[in-house]
DNA sequence: TAGATTGTTAATCGATTAACAATC
DNA sequence: TAGATTGTTAATCGATTAACAATC
């Protein structure tokens, strides 16, 4: 273990790590090794190593990593291992998808309101919550003691969104509107926008020309 | 303009310039130059005019990029310039919610076919569309051109799911299940899961500590 | 002409991968 | 002991940024 400045790359592999080792768990699988994980994740296993290096020695040399164990580990060091509140912020069919998936989530994870300024849409319920409106968004932050906001409302209101949450003094922002959002550097703002990942999908598409030649060798399944 | 590989960081970004160019088009600005879309964007001045000069000399020196222009530019080289067909795979929530994001997109990739393996489901309408049996899924593909596929079914039958249009001919996916596809790698696949978002964000959550001593600078709004 | 801004090369920075001693 | 696999250092690879000549 060292302190080295963790980078966000190796950050956003623990969730991948830990959706796998979840899985061997629930198939009463007890150690894995970073070359199985390597294979399983499509990573390289020394990345792996390293990965789970800067956070302590999980490992044990010539056995692999106990699946339970790093389970543990790891959900301590993404904070799950204490419920998480997150506020959800406009009501639309994104909104009821994402609400939704709270029930999957087995993580410790969980949407605690929601928030919407369209009048029609107060009052109304999303799964086991009541649609809230904005002006009691401060309040509700506070005393619920809400850390992770999700924007998924239109665009043009993100950042203004966005500003009201930073200011009733949320720590981190998932934003699903595609826009840059703006704020202080003290606040971790994650862009979820798939039309960006839609979009750059179609560069890859293969455009005419010539067919045949391109069948590219296979990775085995 | 060089031929080197373009690297997928470079694609990524090419949606993000779009997004704001139509921006400003809108608002009928002639000209922007890389140090306006860097301070908009959040991105290194350099690195915009380097990312664009792989694909051709689209700027003026001295003046900038025309917007215009740089937009019919940057949507040719996505392959925007010809409608792309798109297939949804699971009506649940989130199908439902990407297929009404549907109208949003101004850009040219459409969802024109929706499938579902629920019986309850199949017949019934998303938006525009009625969903279809997954029996019908490679005659569909083929028959009406599409290109991409979008998979939002739950996680265990995305492997399968991805395999049956990989086999009827789609050419890329995105993935909304929060499992790593196995795939030929003429295919092209973008993982959109947002659970791994989220849970990667819960590690920049502030845990107790000197609350007091944590007040970083602010960028500018 | 003077000021602005591109396209591009070179420098820097950071992330991935290979290799291997340590050790279970 | 022999085989397997970690943790870590060093090598490699790739992406970002700085700097600047070219030129509008």
């Amino acid at each position: 273990m060292k302190s080295e400045k963790i980078s966000e790359a190796v950050v956003r592999r623990l969730p991948v790590y830990l959706r796998y080792l979840n899985d061997l768990n629930k198939r009463e699988v007890a150690t894995v090794s970073s070359q199985e994980l390597g294979q399983k994740l499509d990573l390289n296993p020394a990345q792996i190593r390293k990965d789970l290096a800067y956070f302590g020695d999980f490992g044990r040399k010539g056995i692999g990593y106990d699946v339970s164990y790093l389970i543990e580990k790891i959900r301590h060091i993404l904070n799950l291992d204490q419920q998480i509140n997150a506020v959800l912020v406009g009501a639309g069919n994104l909104g009821h998808a994402l609400s939704n998936y709270n029930l999957y989530l087995r993580e410790n994870i969980k949407i605690v309101a929601v928030f919407d300024e369209n009048p029609k849409k107060i009052g109304t319920r999303i799964s086991t919550l009541t649609v809230q409106p904005m002006d009691e968004i401060s309040d509700t932050i506070k005393s619920k003691n809400i850390r992770i906001g999700i924007i998924t409302v239109p665009d043009v209101e993100a950042q203004n969104v966005a500003d009201r949450l930073i200011a009733s003094g949320i720590e981190a922002i998932l934003n699903f509107a595609p826009t840059i959002l703006k704020a202080p550097a003290s606040i971790r703002i994650h862009a979820a926008d798939f039309t960006t990942d839609l979009l750059s999908l179609a560069y890859y598409l293969d455009n005419g020309k010539d067919e045949s030649a391109d069948d590219r060798e296979h990775e085995d399944k």
